[in-house]
DNA sequence: TGCAAAATTGTGAACGCTCACAACTGAAAA
DNA sequence: TTTTCAGTTGTGAGCGTTCACAATTTTGCA
């Protein structure tokens, strides 16, 4: 030791405000000799902070994505956005996958909780959307954050504007002169899929263009039913001459089925995508995209919830801004 | 309570094999009832497992992947293959970036064992080359397993056979007739790189082809020194007409020179990636690449990790089945 | 100079679990 | 019956921190 007792390294070490200078700087060079880092088992059990920030995905998306070899973009970037923030303020990131069964979710975050102690939870889509999930952890007294949803439970909510978003995708489209715009929705579990719908129907509507009830399709985010989609639209007596597909996987479908068709992109069919994840820069013409600040959410989650564990009050809807990505998929409609 | 003690509980959640049956039964009713679950933070205290496997990545290349834009299939992999892996098993799975640094990679190890005490680590290259990081982990009794690498430190190694699988695609290059092919090997930062050069030049051996030092490139993984070796291999009075890349990045930056020379993908050349990360499929023409089997060398590590730790004796190399995907750029060679 | 108040330091307890060991069961062996 | 021993259960201690509070030092001001 440096001479003093546990309690004095344990405020040095937590910041205290009343340790004397000269102290301070013995205990510090102590610390620095011993090579001490705290046991972050002991603080939490003494009932301090954990350190730990809980990351909860959907187990099932995660895996099915997975075993179908689509990589997991999402999953990537908010490992890296989440354990970058926790990191800087000496915070450690932990996922875990929860089932979305609506049965199974409660009891299995609560297991999550129990046996992790977390000073706060990053509950992302489709778990964001289930307030009875949000109310269990703060009931808790722990910290959540909800990550990409429109309505505001308890806790923060981070996401990027959706609506806006698609309403940009869209005027994108009719600016370069195209009238005739088909709009493939995720899945509506989540609620992102209506604000993209509703922005793609309001930029519409400024413009003056006639919404037309068959250019909106579902395609719940899977190749399959967004090519059954495309198939449709094709078959339609007015055909699209442009596309906005929720996700990339569903934007390489609408390109496949272009292409079986006999239609260039983008000189017979522009297609828009959300996502962007790096996969899409290798399609050929490359994708023109919205991208979605995924890193950049989970990090300002990761930090709003370390802010609130420090004390300070947290609350409201933060968005962060999106980008559209212009690449080789967009061009001027055929007169 | 169910009328027992502490320890009687504690028994039976960790298996002992002396309770009663009876007994047995009432506390597992007692634990569903009440829907406990053991808190982690104090069975750690108590000198028991932690249930938490620390996976160390290279914070340096993470990062920059991460910035690129590339995005980081290999950490999405380990991620899914190492968590899937240990939950099943009850256990945790925790990122860490350390840095490459030799100064600070051995501290950042240390605070980190120190203030998470985990179980086991999964050490990730160019970490797991380093045998002062391995032994650091050992001798503090924790278990490690070392992945991709040739060399045996102590603890457990988990790796393909980079050596089998350069020769793999050079064989199916050798068979479709080419005689001149090129390899672009990663950084010398990472044993695997030249295992791979080892496994082209034992193949071009074994058919009798003279291996020339001027086919054998360096990109160090990236794209921009890649395509600076590529322009070099085209400059040469007999430019290949395949080539084999270390990674996916450095494969795009070949067909990037390709194209841009006016050489067609696979009928002037031929190009074999290693890796296979989700993109390469959405490459036109999609890219023949050696998959590496992240998910499952990183799951299987974790699995011996926990069997170590289970008390089980687990020692040596594991080698995992690599796979050749053939798929659009590969041909036979101009005669 | 004195004394209250503020600043700084130390103390015992507690967090929830498992360890090592002690104490109790019951049945088999002498 | 008594002894022995394996099988089963309970007990006190301790893991490394922080908490609440008490004890000590310093400072401010009359």
């Amino acid at each position: 030791m440096a001479g003093v007792s546990r309690q004095t390294v344990s405020r040095v070490i937590n910041g205290s405000p009343n340790v004397k200078p000269a102290v301070k700087k013995r205990i510090e060079a102590a610390i620095e000799e011993l090579g001490y880092v705290p046991n972050l088992a002991a603080r939490r059990m003494a009932g301090a902070k954990s350190f730990v920030i809980l990351a909860i995905n959907d187990r099932q998306r995660t895996i099915e994505n997975w075993q179908a070899g689509l990589g997991n973009d999402w999953v990537d970037q908010m490992l890296f956005g989440g354990m970058t923030a926790s990191e800087k303020r000496g915070y450690h990131l932990l996922f875990e996958l929860v089932d979305t069964n609506p049965d199974l979710a409660p009891r299995q975050l609560e297991g999550a909780l129990s046996a992790l102690r977390p000073d706060g939870v990053i509950l992302t889509p489709p778990h964001s959307e289930n307030p009875i999930l949000v109310s269990l952890i703060e009931a808790r007294g722990i910290a959540c954050a909800c990550i990409g949803i429109d309505a505001e439970f308890q806790g923060v909510t981070v996401r990027m504007d959706e609506q806006a978003a698609a309403a940009d995708a869209t005027r994108l489209l009719i600016e370069q002169g195209h009238r005739h715009i088909a709009f493939i929705a995720g899945s509506s579990a989540y609620s992102s899929s209506d604000s993209r719908v509703r922005g793609y129907q309001a930029a519409l509507r400024e413009a003056g263009i006639a919404t037309c009830e068959d250019y909106t399709e579902h395609g719940e985010f899977r190749f399959d039913l967004a090519e059954a989609a495309m198939e449709r639209l094709l078959d339609l007596a007015k055909p699209p001459t442009a596309v906005i597909a929720s996700n990339d996987e569903m934007a390489f479908a609408v390109m496949h089925v272009a292409s079986k068709r006999g239609l260039a992109v983008p000189d017979d069919l522009s297609v828009i995508s959300f996502e962007d994840t790096p996969g899409v820069r290798f399609s050929v013409p490359p994708l023109t995209a919205i991208r979605q600040p995924t890193a950049m959410i989970i990090g300002k989650a990761t930090d709003l919830l370390i802010d609130r564990v420090a004390g300070k009050v947290v609350d409201g809807i933060y968005t962060i801004p999106h980008e559209l990505v212009v690449r080789g998929t967009t061009g001027p409609a055929r007169t």
